[in-house]
DNA sequence: GTCGAAAACATAGCAGCGTTATGTATTGTG
DNA sequence: CACAATACATAACGCTGCTATGTTTTCGAC
């Protein structure tokens, strides 16, 4: 009676889509199936049309997301910790910067919204690890201040990785969080040092300096 | 030689995609110009084609922003002006979530960032007049503050009018912003009645608190 | 092992999309 | 008035997502 699709189809298309976003060309139903052997009614026995691939290459995105998040090893600083989970964040936007978009394109939906809730829940941990080290006041609400620095790790991530300001506006993202993380109790003088040091590895290392004079180019797409 | 197209014909469509932006309908090339009696082809002699109408919706997006901006009175306390500015951003993005979503969709081309220019332009004068009143440490950058508001706002933007978030998260600008300002040197508890003040007109009452059984609505477009 | 039903698949075709080609009014100008 | 360039309307093209139809494969029951 029940028939299981088989999966390696399913991660295929999916990977498939993802690389095509990635490569800046456009996802269409016949593009998709192309080069694979499977024909264009697969996107149908499989995601019931193309929206329903799009919801599961969302699903994909915050997978990697969450991937990345849960990557972060706690250290014995909560804060800079903290500043961690969201350079991290940033990085996977600029890992794929349409993926991400795709992200938050359609109108959320319950799945979409539970894979975001996953999201949300590192903060909220990484924040009531912070709580729970004294760094941050008693009156502090995990989920708010996770809430108000996914919003600062988003409006940055959206603004850079498919907007206007350029890459190095990453950087805003130390004077953003250590004013968050102050205004939540932390003293400002070490809240600014776990900060960067969370933050480092986005803006230092990752795909060379951004510093002008590129003496080489990217390959193209 | 030269001749002039129809400016009103111009406005039209832009008037007629942003209402079906706004009604959530489909906004393709035949349901534009269906009622309206003009041709398929006048999006072609004015915009040269769906590319150029959504362009020029974006930069009417950005005009309709701006004059929202521009209608914040300067008060006696410039921190609360600034926050009356966030305020206003939010609330333009919330009347009309769909058209907010386009304007940050395609990738940002030159006009566009001219128009986002203009937008940043109103926060810098903000924060520049917030500095001048001795609110600010005198090592903060207007630019780079007025893009951290910026972030800020186009954060809970997105979140909220297009996202996850629920209409209520719009109160998280207020100690996002009270911990932004505090960050750049004015007094915690002076800038947090400061951006209650200014944040106030969004969170109270704009098209009547979400509360249903609304009496009267505001006229269309 | 064999049969039968259900699932998966391939092909062809549909309406809709943005775009373009072609022919016809309309307009401004010498 | 005549001419040339613009604006417009109609029809068609290639592409999109999607579906209808027929075929193959798979799985469970006897």
């Amino acid at each position: 009676m029940v028939r299981v699709k088989d999966p390696a189809v399913r991660s295929l298309l999916i990977d498939r889509a993802a690389q095509l976003l990635a490569a800046r060309q456009p996802v269409t139903l016949r593009s998709l199936v192309a080069g694979t052997g499977v024909s264009t009614m697969a996107v149908y026995t499989y995601f019931d049309g193309m929206d329903g691939l799009w919801s599961a290459v969302r699903q994909e995105g915050f997978t990697r997301l969450e991937a990345r998040l849960a990557a972060v090893a706690p250290s014995a600083d909560p804060v800079r910790d903290l500043a961690a989970l969201g350079a991290a964040y940033l990085s996977n936007a600029m890992a794929g910067p349409d993926l991400y978009r795709v992200m938050f394109d359609a109108a959320f939906e319950l799945e979409d919204a539970a894979a975001a809730d996953g999201t949300l829940h590192h903060l909220v941990r990484g924040v009531e690890r912070a709580a729970a080290a004294g760094r941050l006041r008693d009156d502090v609400d995990p989920l708010e201040l996770a809430t108000q620095s996914w919003t600062v790790g988003h409006g940055l991530a959206s603004l850079v990785a498919t907007g206007p300001l350029p890459r190095q506006a990453l950087a805003h993202g130390v004077p953003l969080l250590t004013a968050l993380f102050t205004g939540a109790g932390d003293d400002p003088g070490r809240c600014r040092r776990s900060v960067e040091r969370g933050w480092r590895p986005l803006t230092s290392g990752r795909r060379s300096a951004s510093c002008g004079t590129a003496p080489a180019d990217v390959p193209p797409g």
